[in-house]
RNA sequence: GUGGGUGUAGCUCAGUUGGUUAGAGCGUCAGGUUGUGGCCCUGAAGGCCGUGGGUUCGAGUCCCAUCACUCACCCCA
């Protein structure tokens, strides 16, 4: 037996329409605010990535499915969409268009992990950026996305953290400020903080271990660390989530792992679907299309891993969908019967009708059963003296209820179908 | 990559201190006479007990390895 890869899911017919809902609810807003979708390659040159999602975070360096091909050519699978789309705006001069560019793509994205609650080796993420724009006014409006989405969801459980990580000016003053102060505690840390000291101090900001936090507690903030532009946008980005009604909290702790993050980074968190609890997570890039050879063009976006939507709308109650059902099934009785419920189903399909008729050669009551079992809403019945009158009995399955029927009349059996 | 937990029918699980032909419920299929669903009843199909070694007269039960699932670290959506 033949099993599906490590990591990856199969999403079965009665899972489906769940994942289909999310996808519509995400295509709705997105139109609502202006935002086109996009599609890219499932792969692109290992070199894209390498430059844009930054040799030194872990993506790139332990978990990406790169491979050659026959020409040895390296490629890699997307381990996330914003550089693709980076890329793609590049390639294909949307600089030129009016700015804002706003789009947005439903894609899966491969990385290899190893896996946990919310987190697998394909995951599925709804990804939106805006490009053109460095005013907190598109900060705010794609936070604004970000939060519709999610309540439209019917997602409750969550909570909205932001935080500026600074710019080219001010950020590496800060992480500089950041080591000297850890190096002062460097016997006290953890091992792994320890070593992200070098590599990567805002991640110790981040840790979990009980010392290092803290530490962590007395350390430098970012927010003080701002040169003078980094704080007037995040005061007025916050101003304006206030003005939306969009709560939040300033969270120090919130640093992304994607080198290509400036200023506003953040986060949506649910703290009830396990220890991978950020629904989305997402932030600025200004230096992005300019690192990938295009002009000098600020953007900001966000992902949102689609199985972590759903485990938190399962936390609260709002993954409800409803299975798709027939219309009306038609049983029939003998080959002569068959091949009339046949022709009647597909006329009915014509018209828009979910029909189903018997393909078994079943009895009727093993029809009746499969009818009930895929919830049909009519049954109808056709047998030899059905066939000879020209009529047959419309079952309501609900109430049982039995009328008769002309099957010459197609128009009237499909009114009584829509009532 | 590092740890912990789990691995018996499609699903949820039983399976006594290792002992003969491995069980149940649900689901599936077919019946319960003469053309009708949901409840009930009967029957059937369906398991190399994750895989490979080892211990033993004998292993679903013990040991080792391996794979998969799962949770956590790490990282992130």
């Amino acid at each position: 037996m033949i099993q599906k890869p490590r990591g990856t899911i199969d999403i079965l017919p009665k899972e489906v329409t769940l994942w289909q809902y999310i996808e519509q609810t995400s295509r709705k807003v997105c139109k609502k605010f202006g935002f086109s979708e996009i599609r890219f390659p499932t792969f692109e040159s290992t070199e894209l990535f390498h430059r844009g999602v930054g040799d030194t975070t872990d993506v790139v360096q332990k978990e990406m499915y790169t491979f050659t091909d026959r020409e040895d050519r390296s490629f890699t699978l997307r381990p996330e969409g914003t550089a693709s789309v980076a890329r793609s705006v590049i390639e294909n001069g949307l600089v030129s268009e009016p700015m804002p560019l706003k789009l947005y793509y439903l894609i899966n994205c491969f990385r290899y992990e190893k896996p946990q609650a919310g987190r697998s080796r394909e995951f599925y993420q709804f990804g939106a950026e805006m490009f053109g724009s460095e005013n907190a006014g598109a900060d705010a409006e794609m936070i604004s996305l970000a939060s519709s989405i999610i309540s439209e969801l019917g997602i409750k459980n969550v909570s909205l953290h932001i935080n500026s990580i600074g710019c080219s000016v001010c950020r590496p003053r800060y992480r500089e400020a950041l080591k000297d102060y850890f190096r002062s505690h460097y016997d006290e840390l953890c091992d792994t903080c320890k070593g992200r000291l070098e590599t990567n101090p805002l991640r110790i900001l981040d840790c979990k271990s009980p010392v290092c936090s803290a530490i962590a507690k007395d350390a430098p903030k970012t927010i003080d660390n701002l040169c003078d532009d980094c704080k007037a946008h995040l005061a007025s980005l916050e101003s304006r989530l206030g003005v939306m009604g969009i709560e939040y909290t300033v969270d120090p702790h919130i640093v992304r792992g994607l080198d290509y993050y400036t200023r506003t980074v953040f986060e949506f968190i649910c703290n009830e679907i396990g220890a991978q609890s950020t629904i989305c997570g997402g932030g600025r890039y200004d230096g992005l299309i300019k690192e990938l050879g295009g002009p000098a063009l600020p953007g900001i976006g966000f992902g949102m891993g689609i199985t972590r939507l759903i485990m938190a709308m399962q936390a609260c109650g709002a993954d409800k969908t409803e299975t798709e059902r027939p219309d009306i099934y038609i049983a029939s009785l003998g080959e002569a019967a068959a091949v009339k419920g046949a022709f009647l189903a597909s006329e009915l399909r014509r018209s828009g009708v979910a029909a189903e008729c018997d393909v078994m050669g079943r009895s009727l009551k093993a029809q009746m059963k499969y009818a009930d079992k895929k919830g049909a809403r009519f049954t109808l019945m056709i047998g030899d003296s059905e066939l000879e009158a020209g009529k047959a009995q419309l079952k309501n399955m609900e109430d049982s209820a039995q009328t008769e029927i002309d099957l010459a009349d197609l128009p009237e059996l499909i009114k009584l179908l829509s009532e």
